[in-house]
DNA sequence: ACCTGAACACCGTTCAAGT
DNA sequence: ACCTGAACACCGTTCAAGT
C-alpha cells in the first residue's frame, strides 16, 4: 500500500479511537512506518488529512445509494436504506461525521462530494414523490430533514441522551424510521 | 465578578470564536487577568471547564421552556417555541452544542441537567398529546426526534449543507417547523 | 483558600538537508 | 519525488512555593 493510503488509514483509526485530538501527525507517521514529518509531503496540514477522511466517508454513502438505485431498487426503498445506513454509520463512527459537519477552511474535495451526495438524495426523494410513495413538498427540504434527523439522532445516541429514564429504548435508527413513516404517503 | 465566572466567560468567548482548540487555558487565564495556572484552582482540567459551559447552555434552554410553561402557555405552543429556540441557539453557538453532544468522561453536572431537560421536554409532549394537539405515539420518541432534527438541522446550516444548489433557501428553523407540522394533530 | 512561576512532556509546523 | 532530523513556538498539566 502506498504511504499516502497508510497515512489516511492510521489517521482514521486514531480518529475513531479518540477524536481529532488523538490524531497527532507524529503518531500517524509512526503507525505508517515513516517519520513524524512525512505526512507533510502528502497533505498540506493536519486539517487536510482529516478532510480526506471525511470526504471518503461521504463518498462511501453516496456510492451505496447510487449502487442501490442502479441495481433497480425503488427510489423510496433506496432512500429508506440510505437514511438508515447514514444514521448507523454516524452512530458507529461519530467522529467522522463530526468532521463532515464541522467547518472547513479550504477543502474543495469535501465540498464537491457533499454537494453531489446531497443532490442525489434530493432527486431520489423527488422520484419517490412522483411514484406517490412520499408526501408532497419541496424534495430538497424533505431530504434535508431526513439528513438532519439522522445526524442528530446519531449524536443523541452516542451521547447517551436517548431514553434517559430507561424506558422506550429507541435507537437512532428507530427515530429516523419514525420520521420516514411520517413522510410516507401510504401510511 | 468572581474569578471563576470570568474564567468561564473567557472560555466561552474563545469557544464561540474558534472551537475547543482555541480555548487554551493560558489565554483563558490571560483574559481573566490571572496566571495561566489559575484555572486549575477552579476546574480539574480543560474538559471540566468546557463541561461547565455546556451545562450552562442546557440550563438556559430548560429555564426558557420551564418559564414559558409556568407563564401559562399551552404545552404545544411552549414546545414549538422551545424547539425553535434550541435550533436557533445551535446555529448561533454551534461549538457549545457540539460540546453538549460530545463524549463526557466525568461531568456529573452536565449529565444531570441533560436528564432534567430531556424529561421536561418529554412531559411537555405528553401534555400536548393529551390536549389533542399532537399525534399519538411514545412521547419520549417524539421528543427525541424533535431534538435530533433541531440539532442536525443546525449542523447542516452551519456547515453550509442546506440548499446546496441555491434553490429553496430553507433554514434550520424552517426544517424543524416542517417536522412540527408533520407531528401536529390538527394538520 | 487562591494564586504564581518554573518545569516536563507533547504537538503542529518549518527548514535545511539527504537519496 | 519522497523522506529525515533538528528546531521553534505553543499547549496541558504538575509541582513547589508564596499570601
Amino acid at each position: 500500500m502506498a504511504t499516502r493510503d497508510r497515512l489516511i488509514e492510521a489517521a482514521q483509526d486514531l480518529l475513531d479511537e479518540g477524536g481529532p485530538v488523538l490524531v497527532t501527525l507524529r503518531e500517524v507517521g509512526r503507525r505508517a512506518g515513516v517519520s513524524h514529518n512525512a505526512p507533510y509531503k502528502h497533505f498540506a496540514n493536519k486539517e487536510e488529512l482529516l478532510a480526506e477522511i471525511a470526504a471518503r466517508e461521504l463518498s462511501y454513502l453516496q456510492e451505496e445509494l447510487g449502487g442501490d438505485l442502479a441495481g433497480g431498487s425503488a427510489p423510496e426503498d433506496a432512500l429508506t436504506r440510505s437514511v438508515i445506513l447514514q444514521t448507523a454509520r454516524a452512530v458507529r463512527f461519530p467522529e467522522r461525521y463530526r468532521l463532515i459537519y464541522g467547518r472547513w477552511n479550504s477543502s474543495a474535495g469535501l465540498d464537491r462530494v457533499a454537494f453531489e451526495s446531497s443532490t442525489l438524495m434530493t432527486s431520489t426523494v423527488r422520484h419517490a414523490q412522483e411514484r406517490g410513495a412520499l408526501i408532497p413538498g419541496d424534495p430538497e427540504r424533505i431530504a434535508a430533514l431526513l439528513r438532519a434527523a439522522g445526524r442528530g439522532a446519531a449524536e443523541l445516541e452516542t451521547a447517551g441522551h436517548l431514553a434517559p429514564d430507561g424506558k422506550g429504548k429507541a435507537s437512532a435508527t428507530d427515530l429516523v424510521q419514525d420520521l420516514l413513516r411520517l413522510l410516507s404517503a401510504t401510511d
